[in-house]
DNA sequence: TTGTAAGCGTTATCAC
DNA sequence: GTGATAACGCTTACAA
């Protein structure tokens, strides 16, 4: 009965519910209750801790009859360290990176470990940021965003954090990383070739854009080895659709048989530049491919071919991770997940 | 220089930066090597307290030059109370909320205070969340989500937790809220009617959504004051895009020669039954409008008209409040944000 | 105005 | 395996 912004009337409250604004209950106050010590019931309360399986579950039941909670706060100042977990993230607009968030925050809350939001605009400083990971007692990072610099990232490993990467790398840093295989562009190359188009161009994001430029790369290689014609290349300032749309009128003049973009974001531009607002066919007169497989591209009317960027697999790889952290297993490792191409209906042979 | 997935190569740390994983200086600490006592340090940093301006100055200057900055955990501990601020978020996939979600936690950070994230999924329990806010001695919580429940709002606020409500309200409850004033939708009946259009229909959200009843319902007043004839209605399940095209596809049936969306989602959803996927032309066949003004709504391929909902004034208006209910000045309020007509081009007389 | 000292609710180090 | 007791780094009476 959660769906819908409105989910029934105001319900009148029971007496125990009425009753939360008291205290809650501390360790000290349960363990009197219960009579055991105050630190029986903190052991009860933490793995790998000496008590006889007996006394924990009574304690654990008790605790839950009375509704005992230990306080975080308190334990985050005696270890200090905190179960808290930054997120950094800077591409609310990049629709990849928002369902990366929104599985990330739902997986990591079943754990019970809770995200604390670091939202940088464009210019924030690490340092900052670093003064309040610390402030926070704050040990783990992930970051979910292409835009912080490695600076930013290196400072905060150097100071003692661990770090998770997603979607980016530092190559040869000891830094966690998890991310989608970029080269799998080359199955772009393939796909053209087989639907016999010969003449094709790229539409990429930011000249600085890691992502972009590994995507670009694997596909000029695949155009090469198939003896393609790679005529048109243009960048873009950003991952919008009006930069998909401008780069798609400028690289037209090279007269590409197919187009692909860096991300289906900028294809849907481009499909704009070309369909909704260029009268062309798509891909009657040239088809065009994305690369990420959002939502938007399997609407009716957009149906982009595409390569999957497989985003649960990816948050699969950045729990497995976070849990190796906090359980000081291992060090950092790196996770490549794989795509394939998912072919709809933007790509298909020239009109005759 | 913080734009494109890759702000450059891992730059070689100072020694200061080296040091980073050294703990923290404390108040202690900073005292003795300042000459001052402990508390004189926490007062430095707490406002509203006895602290002679100039040792202020000289105590923040000289925590400042040596990298002090209190420890935020054990103040939590000490205050029983927490700066932390839950933000409680559920629709991922709602441009809008991801837009205040964005937004407001930018504001935020400016202000020192920090967003805990509880991205709760559909059928999410109110009380395993309380049971969190409690451990985080979380006194305020941010609500940007139509799809939780007012029990559980309701829950929370009787623990004595400040709750601010985006984007909805609870009537009748002591809760303070911030969100667009849906009735801007009767604008749209007008409009229409100067264009000279008189069937008009309404597509929906899901019937237990309070967002989409009031919209429709102003627009429905409107409509019947001004004699036009509501010949259409549908719902939908959620707020899809494909809920946009099976309601408009079904609305269509009824003939009329405009629609209004209670979302610009849905009217894209439309757009793509009617235009792109459907061959008809917008707006020459059928006039279309949204609600939201999206990023989506002025792509050029779109250009829908729609009302404009004024998230940054929105979330203007729930960190006022926010701060009002931190310096425990006055109690709940209730902001109505106006928003007025977009006029694009998807509204126009029906084609001779 | 400033310093001293007693909490805040845990964890961790001791003995027993 | 369990119970006292000392931190953890602050805030806040209470004294000076």
């Amino acid at each position: 009965m959660t769906t819908g912004d409105d989910a029934g009337p105001i319900i009148q409250l029971g007496a125990s519910e009425r009753l939360g604004a008291r205290p809650a209950l501390t360790a000290r106050e349960l363990a009197d209750l219960i009579g055991v010590s105050q630190s029986t019931v903190s052991r009860a309360f933490s793995k790998g801790t000496s008590v006889s399986p007996k006394t924990r579950a009574f304690v654990l039941e008790q605790a839950e009859k009375l509704g005992y909670r230990p306080n975080v706060i308190a334990s985050f100042l005696s270890r200090r360290a905190s179960s808290i977990v930054g997120v950094v993230t800077a591409d609310f607009t990049s629709p990849v990176y928002i369902d990366m968030l929104d599985r990330l925050s739902v997986r990591m809350q079943e754990l019970d470990i809770h995200p604390l939001l670091f939202n940088l605009q464009a210019g924030a400083e690490a340092g900052d940021q670093l003064a309040v990971l610390r402030q926070y007692n704050i040990e783990t990072v992930i970051v979910i965003s292409g835009r912080i610099s490695h600076m930013s990232v290196a400072r905060w490993a150097a100071d003692g954090r661990k770090v998770i990467l997603m979607n980016r790398d530092i190559p040869d840093a000891a830094i966690g990383s998890v991310r989608c295989d970029n080269s799998a562009s080359s199955l772009v190359a393939d796909h053209l070739w087989e639907i016999g188009l010969r003449r094709v161009a790229f539409v990429g994001g930011p000249e600085s854009s890691a992502v972009s430029a590994e995507r670009e790369q694997a596909f000029v290689r695949r155009v090469a080895e198939l003896g393609m014609i790679l005529c048109g290349r243009e960048g873009g300032r950003e991952y919008s659709h009006q930069s998909g749309f401008d780069g798609t009128r400028a690289v037209m003049a090279s007269r590409p048989e197919a187009i692909l973009y860096a991300t289906d974001r900028l294809a849907i531009g481009g499909l704009d530049a070309l369909s909704w607002s260029g009268g062309l066919s798509v891909p009657g007169d040239v088809s065009i491919v994305g690369f990420d497989n959002i939502d938007m591209a399997c609407w009716p009317g957009i149906q982009l071919t595409t390569v999957h960027h497989d985003v649960p697999r990816i948050v699969d790889g950045a729990i497995e991770l976070l849990q190796q952290i906090q359980n000081g297993r291992e060090g950092p490792r790196k996770h490549l997940v794989k795509g394939g191409l998912v072919v709809r209906a933007t790509t298909g042979p020239a009109k005759a």
